[in-house]
DNA sequence: GAATTCTCTGCAATCGATTGCATTACATTC
DNA sequence: GAATGTAATGCAATCGATTGCAGAGAATTC
C-alpha cells in the first residue's frame, strides 16, 4: 500500500480492486508501528478558547489535513511538567512533529526535546523563544506595534498609554518595544503610569480601564496589547462615562471577528492568522518529511496590516466646522 | 506495562527502576496495533474559529487528558465524503471513539459508521440528529429560548423578531420553536417578515439588520438565535442610528465572553459549555471502555440560564419621571 | 542460444507491546 | 510428607503493514 509505484499496473489494479471488494482498510497502528511514523502532528497551544488561536488552529487543521496528516491538540499545558507530557507523546510514537504556540515553555526542556535522541521536528509559530534553534514563523509584532503607534501619533495624539499584555511573554515586551521605539521616534514621553499591567483578556483591559480613570492627567489615546484587552478597555471607560473615540482613541492588535462589529468598530493590527497557521503547518510537514530546505532554522516573518476603523479619532478633535466626512 | 497488578510488588519495582534507569517509554503504536485500540477520540466540528465550539473543545480536551485520551481534532469536514474520511480514522485505529459536534451529517453515512463492523463508539454534543440512536449531551435549546422570549414579554414588548440560525440546523429549529411556542403562549402573532433568515456569524446579524430598517412597522424588541447575530444586529442598527435598548431590545444565545463587554452589555441564554464538554467526554470515554450503563443511548440535557445585562429594557419606555436606576 | 539486465513477485523477518498458556515457586492443608 | 492450590514468571505467538532480499520471468544484448 505504501508504494505502489514497485508493483505492476495490473497488480495495482487487482489490488485496487481487492480493496474495494472486501472494503479493505489500512491500519494506521501497524503502519505507524512499522514505519515509525504517525502521519500526526501535535499541536501545543495556550488557550484554544482565545479565538486567536482558535482560527489559526483551523489553519493549521486545513493544511495538515490537505497533506494528510491529522491533528492531536494539547491545550493549557502549563507548569513543570509540560516538557515531559510532550515527551511522551513523541517517545510513544503518537506524533510526528510538535507545532508550539507558546512561547512560555522552558528551553531547555524544549531543547532535550528537539535533540537527540528524540529528535523532535519542531516548529513554534505566534510566539518564539529568542535565540531557540528552532523554525519559526512569526509576525513582526515590533513593527506592527510601531505602526500602530505611529497611527495615533498621526493624528495628533502626544499622550498616548499602553496597555500591555501578559507579564513573561514575547508579544509584551515586542509590542511595548515598538509602542516605546514609535514614541521616542517622535520625541514623546512614555509616562510609567500610563503604561497599564494587562494581560491578552477583556478583564485585564477592565482593569487597565480603573487605572486610567484613576489619572490626573489622562492619555488621549491608548495601544492595547491586542483586541480583547481594547474591548475590556472600551467597555469598562464607556460605563465610567469615557467615550470613544470622542474622549479617548484605542487601538488593539490581531484584527479578530469581532473587533469590525463592536462599538465603535476598532483600529486594529490584523495579523494574518491563516497565513500563519498554514505556513506554519507547512514548514512543519516539511521538516518531518525532512526536505532539505528545513534543515537551518527558517524564520518566517509575516507582516501585520493597519485596519483603521472608528475607534480612533484625530486629536484635538475638530471643531464641527465645515462638515467634513 | 499495561497491567502491573499482575506481577509482584518486587519486580514491579524493579521495572520501575529499570524505566527509570533506561529511559524507556512505551510505543504506542505497538500497543495500539496489538490492544486494538488508540487511546485518542476524534472530536469533529463544524467550526473551531467560532468560539461557542473552542469553550467545548476546550473542555473537551481538559477531560480526555485527565483520562489519559488524546485529542484528534477534524474541523469544518463538510461535503457528501465526510462520513468516508471520518471511517478512515476508525478502521485505521487511529481513534477509539468519536465525539461529533455536528448534527448536519448525514445520518445514514453516521449509522453505517456506528454499526457493525466499525461500531464506533459515537457520542453527540451541542447538536444531535433527532430520533438518532446515539447518546447525546445537549442543552435545553427549545426551553431556553422560550425563556429568554418570555423575558422580552415579560419587559412589555409585543412586536417581536427573531434572527434565526443557519437553515437547515436542529439548533435552528429548537431555538425557532421555542421562540414560537412564548409567543404564541403570550398570544402574541409572530409576523413572516419578522423572522430573519441567518446564519451563527456575525455578517448574518448584520443583514438582519438591513432587513428591519426596511420594515414598515419594526419589532421592539428581536430574539437572536446565538451571541454573534446579536452583536451583528446591534452593530448593524446602530450605524443606521437604531440605538440599544432606547429603540430596540436584543437578546442572545450562548454567552460569550465578549457578550459581557460589548455595549450594551447583551442580556443572552448563558450555555453551560465547559459542562457540555466535560459530560461529552466522560460518556464518550465511559462507552469506549465499554461501561455497562452506557449501552442504551443516554440524553444529558443540560439548562441554560438567562444572563440579565443591558440590551433589553421595559416597554414602552419609562417616561423620565422619578429617576428609578 | 547464452549471458546480462531489468522488472516484478513471493516470502520471511521485523516493528514493540500484549496475551494466554505452561511452568515454576511457594504456601496451605490434611 | 504428599497433595492441592495460588501466585508469579517465562515464553512463544500475535496484531497488520512494511521491508529487503531471493528468485522467477521477460526483455535485451552479444
Amino acid at each position: 500500500m505504501s508504494r505502489p509505484e514497485r508493483v505492476s499496473e495490473s497488480t495495482r489494479a487487482r489490488i485496487a480492486e481487492a480493496v474495494r471488494a472486501t472494503g479493505y482498510t489500512l491500519n494506521q497502528a501497524a503502519r505507524s508501528l512499522r514505519q515509525r511514523t504517525a502521519r500526526t502532528i501535535l499541536v501545543a497551544l495556550p488557550d484554544i478558547r482565545n479565538p486567536f488561536f482558535s482560527t489559526i488552529l483551523d489553519a493549521i487543521e486545513r493544511e495538515a489535513a490537505r497533506r494528510g496528516y491529522g491533528v492531536l491538540v494539547v491545550n493549557r499545558f502549563a507548569g513543570d511538567d509540560c516538557g515531559r507530557k510532550l515527551h511522551e507523546y513523541f517517545l510513544s510514537n503518537r506524533a510526528d512533529g510538535l507545532l508550539l504556540l507558546d512561547g512560555s515553555l522552558d528551553l531547555a526542556q524544549l531543547l532535550v526535546l528537539a535533540g537527540a535522541p528524540a529528535n523532535v521536528p519542531l516548529v513554534m509559530a505566534c510566539e518564539a523563544i529568542p535565540q531557540a534553534p528552532f523554525h519559526t514563523v512569526l509576525t513582526d509584532n515590533a513593527y506592527a506595534a510601531e505602526l500602530a503607534t505611529r497611527h495615533l501619533i498621526g493624528l495628533g495624539h502626544r499622550r498616548i498609554g499602553h496597555v500591555q499584555g501578559p507579564a513573561g511573554n514575547v508579544l509584551t515586551v515586542e509590542r511595548e518595544g515598538g509602542f516605546r521605539t514609535a514614541m521616542a521616534a517622535a520625541g514623546l514621553p512614555v509616562r510609567p503610569e500610563w503604561v497599564f499591567p494587562g494581560g491578552f483578556a477583556m478583564e485585564h483591559g477592565l482593569a487597565a480601564a480603573d487605572r486610567f480613570m484613576a489619572l490626573a492627567e489622562r492619555p488621549s489615546a491608548v495601544f492595547c496589547a491586542n483586541d480583547e484587552t481594547a474591548i475590556g478597555l472600551l467597555s469598562g471607560l464607556r460605563t465610567r462615562g469615557v467615550e470613544c473615540p470622542r474622549d479617548v482613541s484605542v487601538v488593539g492588535f490581531d484584527d479578530l471577528a469581532v473587533a469590525a462589529h463592536i462599538w465603535p468598530p476598532l483600529t486594529t493590527m490584523r495579523q494574518p492568522r491563516e497565513a500563519l497557521g498554514r505556513l506554519a503547518a507547512e514548514a512543519l510537514i516539511d521538516l518531518i518529511k525532512g526536505k532539505p530546505r528545513s534543515r537551518v532554522p527558517q524564520h518566517t516573518v509575516l507582516s501585520s496590516e493597519l485596519i483603521v476603523r472608528s475607534s480612533t479619532a484625530a486629536y484635538p478633535p475638530c471643531p464641527p466646522a465645515p462638515a467634513q466626512q
